[in-house]
Order: C-alpha cells, then sequence, then structure tokens
DNA sequence: ACCTGAACACCGTTCAAGT
DNA sequence: ACCTGAACACCGTTCAAGT
C-alpha cells in the first residue's frame, strides 16, 4: 500500500525563497488577480511554501509592498536623463513612468498610498529632479512638475485598464446620466490607442510649464 | 449587591441605525483613522451596536463605500453648472470638487479604486459632462476633461495631506536622494496654502484645453 | 539558517434566537 | 422589523520545534 508522503519539515537543503523570487510571485499574483488577492497565503502558495516561511525574508506587508515598487521602478529609464534639457527629460521620464505602471496598473491603487521607502524609488525621483534642478526650476515648481506628472501618468495607466469597471455605461443610463452614458459608448467603439490619449496630455503638460517659463523669462 | 444590567436582546423598541447614520459614522471614523480602521466592528461599537447589526441596513462593504461617496459627493456643487459656459463650469466643478475631498482626504484611497454604483455620484458627472456636451465637446475629448480634472482634484487634495508621509525629506536622505530631500525641506518651509496650488495646476488645466479648442476652431 | 504546524487575535458575513 | 450571540472561513503574524 502507497503512503502518503509525509511534509518534509525543517530546513531544505537549498532555500525556496529570497526577496527577489517573494517580489516576482507577489506581482504576479496582483497582475493576474487583482492587489486584494495578494494573501500571504496565496503567495505562500504559488511559491511551494507555508505562509510563516515568508516571513524569514520579509519584514510584513509593508516591507512586500517596497519591493513590489522597486520591481516596477527598475523598468523606469533614468539613465539618460542626465544628458537631456528638462522639456526631453520630462518627456523621457513621463513616457517610461506610464509604461511602467500600464503593464501592472493593478499594483497602482496600493503604490500610490503606501509611504516611499526603498532605494530605487529614490533614485529615480532624484535622476528626474536633478535634471529640473540643472535647469534652474524653484523647488516648488519642480515639485509640481513631479507629482503633476505622477498623477497624469498613473491616472492614465490605471483609467486605460480599468475604466470600464469604474465608470460602466449601462450603470450611468440606469442612474440618469444619459450624457455620460453617451460619452462612454462612443468612447468604447472608437477604441483609440489608449498611449496616444497619455501622449496628447503630456505634450499639452510639457508645454503648459514651457510657455509659464518662457513669460517669466521675458519679463 | 447591584447586579451588572444584562445587554437587552430583540428588536428595539426604537431603531438604533440607518442607512444615513451608518454612512456618518463611517466617513467620521476614516477621517479619524484612516481608512484601515473602517471595520465592521470599530463601526458597529461608534454605533452602540454589534456588527451583525449592520447587515440589516447594508448589503456589506462595498455598499458601505458607496454610501460614504454619496456623502462626499453631496456637497460638491452642481446646480449652477448648467448656466456656465464650459470654462466656468470646469472652474466650479473641479474648485468644489477639489474642497469636497481635502476635507476627507483618507477617503479618496478607497473611493478612487471602486467602481461607482450610487445616483447622487452619476448625477453630478451628468450635470458638468452636460455642460461639456453643450459647448459642442466630443465624447473622447470630454472624457479626457473630466478624468484629467479628477486626478488633479484627487491627487491635489490628497498631497495636501499625506505628502510628508509618502515622500520623507529625511529617508531621502538616507536613500542617496540629496536634491529631492532638498526640494521637500524647501516646500516644507515655505509653507505655501495648500490650495494656492490646486488653483495654479486648474488654471493652467482650463488654459490647456482652451488653447487646443482655439487652434482647432481657427484652422 | 530556514521551513513547518499550531496558535493568537483579528476580519467580514451568515443565521437562528430573541423581542 | 431589527438587534443579539454563536459560528464559519478567512486574515496577518508569532513562535517553538524540527533539520
Amino acid at each position: 500500500m502507497a503512503v502518503s508522503q509525509p511534509v518534509k519539515r525543517g530546513r531544505p537543503s537549498t532555500a525556496k525563497l529570497s526577496e527577489q523570487n517573494i517580489a516576482e510571485a507577489a506581482l504576479d499574483i496582483i497582475d493576474e488577480r487583482g492587489w486584494s488577492a495578494l494573501t500571504m497565503n496565496a503567495l505562500a502558495t504559488r511559491l511551494n511554501v507555508r505562509a510563516p516561511s515568508l516571513y524569514h525574508h520579509i519584514e510584513g506587508q509593508h516591507d512586500l509592498i517596497n519591493l513590489v515598487r522597486a520591481l516596477i521602478v527598475s523598468e523606469i529609464e533614468t539613465e539618460s536623463l542626465a544628458s537631456l534639457d528638462w522639456e526631453e527629460a520630462t518627456r523621457v521620464f513621463g513616457m517610461s513612468y506610464y509604461r511602467a505602471f500600464l503593464a501592472h496598473p493593478n499594483a497602482i491603487q496600493i503604490l500610490s498610498v503606501t509611504p516611499i521607502d526603498d532605494r530605487a524609488t529614490f533614485q529615480m525621483y532624484e535622476a528626474f529632479l536633478s535634471a529640473l534642478d540643472r535647469a534652474g526650476w524653484a523647488a516648488e515648481r519642480a515639485l509640481e512638475v513631479l507629482v503633476g506628472l505622477e498623477y497624469l501618468a498613473l491616472g492614465s495607466a490605471y483609467e486605460a485598464n480599468a475604466s470600464e469597471m469604474m465608470l460602466n455605461a449601462q450603470r450611468a443610463e440606469d442612474n440618469g446620466a444619459p450624457v455620460l452614458a453617451k460619452f462612454l459608448r462612443a468612447r468604447s467603439d472608437s477604441d483609440s490607442l489608449v498611449e496616444e490619449v497619455f501622449v496628447h496630455l503630456l505634450d499639452d503638460f510639457i508645454r503648459m510649464f514651457k510657455s509659464e517659463r518662457d513669460r517669466a523669462a521675458s519679463s
């Protein structure tokens, strides 16, 4: 009679876990089933391990979130920024920031409200702000550019994937909002490239700050 | 000997709960201790009731969130929009949208990712989009204005209260980001009125779309 | 050092029992 | 109709026991 294999106890000969593969598995779960599906149990199961094992490698949920952030941020272009003027730097940074999060829209909701606490993300901000600093931007305005850009990029990336769910045409109709319903349907019909919309907003955004600087310079 | 009062069982002579006071208590908890503190237990305790009682009045968490949304949205100006042109409508709507959420920054993170399912919110969108519709805006572009405006308003309102927490100058310093740290410190020193920053962004935003329309009209 | 099962204090939600 | 305690299946996290 075959006896069911007993679960091995104690330390395995080769470690199954690492910060790296934990972060990757976490991001996979977020991408596939949303942030709410990322429980310690689900994460452990995907890694063929029990939940308590995770605590030998990460400190808890907050730590886990910042590992996921570092993974996404690593896809953002920062090296070339040092050799560009502020307009080009803003465009390059904005586009790659947008693309990085467009690939992981489900991560946005949790990352946008968790305090930043990982080196990769600080270095990303530093690279972009240094470009503005070299161009002589004041602190207030430089941070406004950064924050405004983040809102547009994160908003557009989230919107591209989740707008159908947040604002549904049929529910709009049912709640006495025919104009909204008409607009929502017209958009989904045209089915435009979502990236085009962001490129458009990014252009407007840069032009807006450029014209302000030109006015200030000529006065 | 005084005997401890036994807890009353069964239906009380006058009902303790209603959708209204549940929603208000929920918003109070969110304002005071953040969204994560809004558990059914905490909510019930504040209303002098046990958690299961809530389910006689609300269907669950999703329902509760939309009740809170309706409460906040009720503070947004919509009546005057019908008599304004699109620029003024955008300014009035944007400002009151911003102010409504500035008063409840902790609600933003959950509301911005929960599908909209309450009449008050649909009616708010309808009022604003009707103003753009009357001005002849195309569906794509009108939704871009709405969505862009929401990001700027929600972002600024959240930022005004939580930016210290999200991006901390000392942590920036510790992670090798001196330019970011310098900018963050310069801003907190100047301590400008947060509303001024949003007014500035809102002006820029409207001008951005206006110049685009003017170009399109003259071609 | 690193994985495990057992245990703890919590969750949201259901439901029969009470008035 | 509406509030209650008990119960259910989950959470994240801690910790002693194993190798």
